[in-house]
DNA sequence: CGTATCTACGACTCAGCGTAGTACGACGGG
DNA sequence: CCCGTCGTACTACGCTGAGTCGTAGATACG
């Protein structure tokens, strides 16, 4: 699930932003000189995997980051440590031995906070979405 | 660098195998119905990006995979950070907020046995190969 | 009406992966 | 000595995802 290129320039852009962007905004504030279609383009797939949500604004869209920066990280890492197989338990370990001083503090220190949560899920970044699919049923 | 699916089931062959295997013994461990040569194209493949190392025996050559399955999740996971940009520590409590009861014990346990780690590098994994390059003689 | 602004949809390129064929060298049995 | 077997090297093809854009249709506004 990981983002391309652009796509993380133009999830920067949401994620800078105070508030939800429209497609022209968004192409607007990015570096490069790109076709608005382009950008369009981009927002489309983004939407399409959940990591962005559209909503209407008159007759445009406005585009909004589903979950925050850090979110999607921790997303791309559970990803990372789900792929491992079994034993998830030694690959934390390897993971810890590698990272810095300060990642190991805010683990140590975030492992306090968090004392015994059952692993809540998030409702952000949903399964990528399947054409015709209704956002909420409201069972 | 995330591995496609047949690349994921060769290294798992690799992984629960006591040593080096050819490209024969991979392939007929393998329970899909493959062309030799298609083992061979992907053995090859994660060779050149390191994931794989190749060594030869004789005319042949017997592959073994260059790090162990939790360090490979390891640099997988540190990739994930890495793309977050700057905020690593709340990425990092996002992370541990999403994580099982099994998982926050093995952090735990794994940040008591390293308490000052500096993030010393392993030598596993290294950069993909460009052409003709060593492979080093690390240890 | 004509123009500007959006969205919808398709199309093209490039890279990575799954899959395999062919060419060619080394080796061992008749 | 010749041939089939085994193994590698190289090439290729189809598919999918990402980056890039063009065109067509709807719609609002002077």
């Amino acid at each position: 699930m990981a983002l391309g290129e652009l796509e993380r320039a133009v999830m920067a852009q949401l994620w800078a932003a105070p508030g939800p962007l429209t497609v022209r905004e968004v192409h607007d504030r990015l570096e490069r000189e790109l076709a608005y279609t382009t950008v369009m383009t981009v927002l489309g797939r983004l939407a399409k995997k959940g990591v962005v949500r559209q909503e209407r604004d008159g007759k445009a869209y406005r585009y909004a980051a589903a979950s925050t920066r850090e979110q999607l990280a921790a997303s791309l890492m559970l990803d990372a440590l789900g792929d491992v197989g079994e034993d998830r338990t030694a690959a934390l370990v390897a993971f810890v031995d590698r990272v810095g001083p300060e990642e190991a503090a805010a683990l140590r220190a975030a492992l306090r906070d968090a004392p015994a949560p059952a692993a809540r899920p998030l409702p952000e970044v949903p399964e990528p979405r399947v054409d015709g699919e209704d956002t909420g049923p409201g069972s």
